[in-house]
DNA sequence: CGATAATGTATCGTGTTACGATGTATTTAT
DNA sequence: ATAAATACATCGTAACACGATACATTATCG
């Protein structure tokens, strides 16, 4: 029970990392997403609308929203396929790939800290946490605790 | 670079089936999660606000603010401390409780089947991924994908 | 070949959520 | 006792995602 707490505080943490790094290199949090999974797109691809919602697990329509936020903050461009005149291809802008470049390296960074407690807390999890029937409501009666 | 992205999507995916799982449960996502936090507080503390918000990473008037829309849902109980006045306590209520086990059982298992390529993903990032100068913006003209 | 389905993107209104700024009550330190 | 720190609360604001809906383009099928 405490396990999957911890994972998930675990995983907060690393977001809200994220979320800093973002805002401090003048992103909204899911703008720096959309730039990596452009920038992440499989080789050979371009990135489309649809791609970004796969990728980002997002319906299509945002996709649409963040992409046009994107754009309009210069860190990406969209531009109709010519060969198949449904589809947007997606691609960043100098100051796009720029902005990706600096959070990419300190995410990296990031994560070879955290990645350690991770694992750990996704083996234990996978392995053991047989059922979370036994520990739910175990705490403790008022008063005694600090 | 992908590597990055790779990760990402690994995590949003897990975070997407938790707010499919909440919601199909009737809760907030983040509702979940408080009640994941009050459940998991170290053995022998009850859970305050200023705890919820460090366990999940928010300011505490967000972590107040949840716990309020989720007292309204019926999910848990907010009870001043006698000992310290200035402090909340939050308790699972019985329904809280119910809709904590069915949802931890399913992430437990759907933990169980991320585990492998989330390790294997935090594995290679930090081990490898030595420089994200390389591959940005490494993509391909237009016209030769799909 | 023409109607219909499927695909890809777009728009609008709505609700959840988090935040900063600010305020109040309680406890602790000097 | 007064100042400072701690813990919680309130309010207005903004990002973000979604469902519902619409429209253009491409595929399919009789």
């Amino acid at each position: 029970m405490q396990l999957l707490a911890q994972f998930r505080a675990e995983i907060r943490r690393f977001l809200r990392f994220s979320e800093k790094a973002a805002a401090a290199a003048g992103l909204e949090p899911q703008q720096h997403q959309l730039l990596l999974q452009i920038a992440g797109a499989p080789d050979g691809t371009l990135a489309t609308i649809s791609h970004i919602a796969e990728a980002m697990s997002l319906e299509h329509h945002s996709a649409v929203e963040l992409s046009k936020r994107s754009e309009a903050a210069g860190l990406v461009l969209r531009t109709p396929d010519v060969n198949d005149r449904r589809c947007v291809i997606l691609e960043l802008t100098s100051k796009g790939v720029k902005a990706l470049r600096g959070l990419s390296e300190v995410h990296a960074q990031q994560l070879r800290e955290l990645a350690p407690s991770l694992i750990q807390a996704l083996t234990k999890i996978s392995g053991a946490e047989s059922t979370t029937a036994s520990a739910v409501g175990e705490n403790v009666k008022k008063g005694d605790r600090r």
